[in-house]
DNA sequence: TATTGTTATACTCTATAACTATA
DNA sequence: TATAGTTATAGAGTATAACAATA
């Protein structure tokens, strides 16, 4: 009877419980949105949205696969997918010659920007409308901070390899 | 040049983007937990858990599709895996011979209370350690209304079935 | 006829390990 | 030796459609 499951707040746990149920709807909601407007999944999107918000829409492999969270292999299976439909382009860094950078495409952003307005739309539908501007700020606030707390812990793309430092 | 992305704030966009971030990076360091501690997956252990909190540990298997949101079909697949593993059992119902209930085994209890305290624990180090008690009462309060609101809409397991009524 | 669940199928995704090339 | 990325592989998971049985 390992029935010391530690301190854990009703609260805490309602806290837990009310997230991952928002989370796992809306991501449904969201990836059925995505599929329908541009035929994308869920990390397709999230890589081409990290593209599109870097400066000149350009990131190395193993920093786009940190930033989204995902193995090496992944990505490389991702980032062949979305060439060959033209949404991005691959090319060896001229710094480092082992790198490769991966850029968006004018058609690249041109799926982002159609894609966009239902993405927008569907939060507004099914998370915002709910709360209030207040709420939202909170929320901002609270959730901006835990992220920064989670991405400090280093679970790098993959395991086996360390950070720059 | 669908530019026009509706009205979205700047918090708005920031709630949203953390919300994703904790979102993903908790649900990879909470799958590598529950497949180290019980060798499941997400999804087989939001089932398990779902039984466990339900009166008797026993749901109906359309009820325990749609409280997971998943298909039937994938439930069908997870419930075989499961049950193979000593887990749940499945017999059919005694009111309606076409249902089949799905029952938490006490393996299965075992199982969920090997994997909690490490999820407890997972939780503390990730998420809770770094806000305050009034974030997480924030959290829990605004969440909960958002979850409620999702669940009105209808997401149901299978998309050409509709609801009781 | 509507609902419950299973099966057959086909596909997407994902990670691990081995490998090549560059620093 | 360490890092960047690819490839081969193999497995898990998922959904759709067709199906059988019961209400």
């Amino acid at each position: 009877m390992t029935r010391n499951t530690a301190e854990v707040t009703p609260t805490q746990l309602q806290a837990y419980f009310a997230f991952t149920e928002v989370s796992s709807l809306l991501r449904h909601a969201v990836e059925k949105q995505l599929r329908d407007a541009g035929d994308l999944s869920y990390v397709q999107f999230q890589l081409l949205a990290t593209l599109g918000d870097s400066p000149d829409g350009r990131l190395r492999m193993t920093d786009l696969a940190d930033r989204v969270v995902y193995s090496r292999s992944g990505l490389t299976y991702q980032a062949q997918v979305l060439e060959g439909r033209g949404l991005v382009t691959r090319a060896p860094s001229s710094d480092d010659e082992r790198s490769v950078v991966v850029a968006l495409t004018s058609a690249g952003r041109d799926v982002l920007g159609a894609v966009f307005p239902g993405h927008i739309d569907a939060l507004h539908r099914l998370l915002f409308s709910s709360l209030t501007d207040a709420d939202i700020a909170d929320l901002a606030r609270i959730l901006q901070r835990a992220a920064d707390h989670l991405r400090a812990d280093p679970p790098r793309s993959a395991a086996p390899r360390r950070r720059k430092a």
